[in-house]
DNA sequence: AAACGAGGCGCC
DNA sequence: AAAGGGCGCCTCGTTT
């Protein structure tokens, strides 16, 4: 069963029972309180709730104490079909699918940007967009709309992935909106509950390598101790945040460099190097996740970022400040559980490659990823006991790049893996889409690459455009090649994510607190972290089965239990 | 004063 | 020894 929902003001709200097709399969229902009515229809039977978007309604039924099991969440959706038949650019919010199924105008899409806390459905400077029975008549529309898209496999996307990465496998769309609508549930109650964070931890940490708290606006006193020195380095004062300044001073010495990044520096002999380099790394740390960073994200113990699930092209996730996917390790010691709790930290070992194989279903690379290390395995058989090399030869396939001899040897003994990238790279050449292993479409070329591309190959073209649009196809070669593997990455990980809910229990007991790419954080009473790790466990099984079908191929997850997120690995 | 691109670096 | 995809966010320095 599933049931339609739209809210109202002042926490009201109307309800409908639709059929898996979407067509009505009840009385339009009008509820004063709709959280409580939601809490009702959940308890009674679980239905799958279909709503406009996830972000904007599931955080006030948190609030209000109401979790539900499973959603469609049609903004999401929308996206994940547009960009299936290809087209990307095309505005995914819920009036904007509207307004197309009604052959109207569609608003423009790079606007409304949601608003956290703010109803967006009822603002009425949204054109187009009623209060009441009309709107919950659009909800449910414009999901029966989706369900005969999916039905219909949208894209073309149906079947399973051949050497030609063209989507979809095993579960196809359908898992795919479903995993997807399950990560923004996950996302909301992430960001409810928050992620255990100790300020005086972060402080400590802070104090240690940057001196004590400077008054706001202030460099921190290891900073302007390492400022002055620098400058003394060169023999006179600078700036080390100016690239240009510090460039300056280089030539200046005599060593002029092509750029400033530390990969550069790490080759220079001056004793300024070593002094710009620690600059450069807490300079980073007090800039982005220094004290200002503390107060305006952490409160009452909880670190909460706000996630965007898939706000990234590949279906990763993005998050819209406080940088949460980009934690730096250093300050991973202020993630601490609360007493009598613990976290369980979950993260899946050498995913991408594993990914490969599975999507490529190449024999040998499936061989190697059957067990622990897949890169030693990988080495044994092919690169003589080479680790390294074996780990580079395979990241070069990943992402593109010129590895010389180690591609040879890769392309004889693993040549359906190859295959399956350098095809991949030479649709994104041509031009074309590609797909992840469930079916998440790139987005196509843009105008400018079209453009550069075209006039390449038109009427005499100069050196200069010929060497623009090779560049322009290689570049978006190695973008394909590299979506095929990173997008069916986090395809299994997004499912893998959803099990893993499903199998937890709420803010009470294990609940998630963090999602980042390849790995979870649970974080749980301490007496029942045993079975959160068989949990989780079972959840990467079933992501496997549910997204690549019978393969040889394991996707192991490294599990600890730890008070301490620094502990973990 | 605000907006923007570039350079740079953190995470996966 | 070897090489690179995706992000967010900082500062600088220029443009508007």
């Amino acid at each position: 069963m599933r049931i339609a929902v739209v809210e109202g003001a002042d926490g009201s709200g109307l309800l409908q029972a639709i059929a898996e097709d979407g067509t009505p399969a009840g009385p339009v229902e009008r509820a004063a309180d709709l959280a409580a009515a939601v809490g009702r229809r959940e308890a009674a039977g679980r239905p799958r709730w279909v709503w406009a978007a996830t972000g904007e309604l599931y955080p006030r039924l948190l609030a209000a104490g109401v979790r539900v099991d499973r959603c469609h969440d049609l903004a999401l959706t929308e996206g994940i079909l547009l960009a299936a038949d290809g087209r990307w650019g095309e505005p995914r919010s819920f009036p904007a699918a509207w307004a197309r199924l009604e052959g109207r105008p569609v608003p423009d899409g790079t606007a409304p940007a949601p608003r956290p806390g703010q109803p967006a459905l009822f603002d009425h400077d949204l054109p187009g967009l009623p209060d009441g029975p009309e709107l919950l008549a659009a909800t449910v529309a414009v999901h029966a709309g989706q369900q005969r898209r999916l039905a219909a496999g949208a894209g073309g996307v149906r079947g399973t992935a051949g050497v030609v990465p063209r989507g979809a496998g095993p579960g196809g769309l359908g898992l795919l909106v479903a995993a997807e609508s399950a990560g923004a549930l996950a996302a909301a109650e992430m960001a409810a509950a928050g992620l255990p964070w100790r300020p005086e931890v972060h402080d400590a940490v802070l104090t240690e390598l940057l001196g004590p708290r400077p008054r706001p606006g202030a460099a921190p006193g290891r900073l302007r101790d390492l400022t002055e020195r620098i400058g003394a380095a060169f023999g006179q004062p600078l700036n080390p945040d100016s690239p240009a300044q510090v460039l300056r001073a280089f030539a200046a010495a005599g060593t002029p460099l092509p750029s400033t990044r530390s990969q550069v520096l790490r080759g220079v002999d001056h004793p300024a190097v070593p002094l710009l380099l620690a600059y450069k790394e807490l300079s980073r740390l007090h800039a982005a996740y220094g004290w200002s960073w503390l107060d305006t994200w952490v409160a009452g113990g909880r670190f909460r970022p706000e996630y965007v699930p898939g706000g990234v092209v590949s279906g990763r996730w993005a998050t819209r400040g406080g940088g949460a996917l980009q934690i730096p390790h250093a300050l991973r010691r202020a993630v601490v559980a609360d007493p009598g709790w613990t976290l369980v930290v979950a993260d899946a070992s050498q995913l991408e490659p594993r990914v490969l194989a599975a999507l490529s279903g190449d024999v040998g690379l499936a061989r190697a990823a059957a067990g622990g290390d897949l890169y030693a395995a990988l080495a044994a058989d092919a690169f003589g006991g080479d680790r390294a090399r074996a780990k580079t030869a395979l990241l070069a396939a990943m992402y593109g790049g010129d590895v010389g001899q180690l591609m040879t040897v890769l392309r004889r003994r693993f040549p359906a893996a190859v295959d399956y990238v350098e095809a991949a790279a030479r649709t994104g050449e041509d031009g074309g889409l590609v797909r992840s292993i469930l079916g998440r479409t790139s987005p196509p070329p843009s105008q400018g690459w079209l453009t550069a591309v075209d006039r390449a190959g038109g009427p005499d073209p100069d050196a200069a455009e010929g060497a623009r649009a090779r560049r322009a196809a290689r570049d978006r070669g190695r973008f394909t090649r590299n979506f095929v593997v990173q997008a069916s990455a986090a395809d299994w990980a997004l499912v893998l994510l959803a099990a893993v809910r499903r199998h937890l229990t709420g803010p009470n007991g294990p609940h998630l607190v963090f999602f980042q790419h390849d790995e979870v954080v649970v974080h749980c009473p301490r007496e029942e972290a045993d079975r959160v790790v068989a949990a989780l466990s079972d959840a990467a099984e079933e992501s496997r089965r549910l997204v690549f079908g019978d393969t040889a191929v394991r996707f192991p997850l490294a599990v600890a239990v730890v008070d301490c997120y620094a502990d973990a690995k």
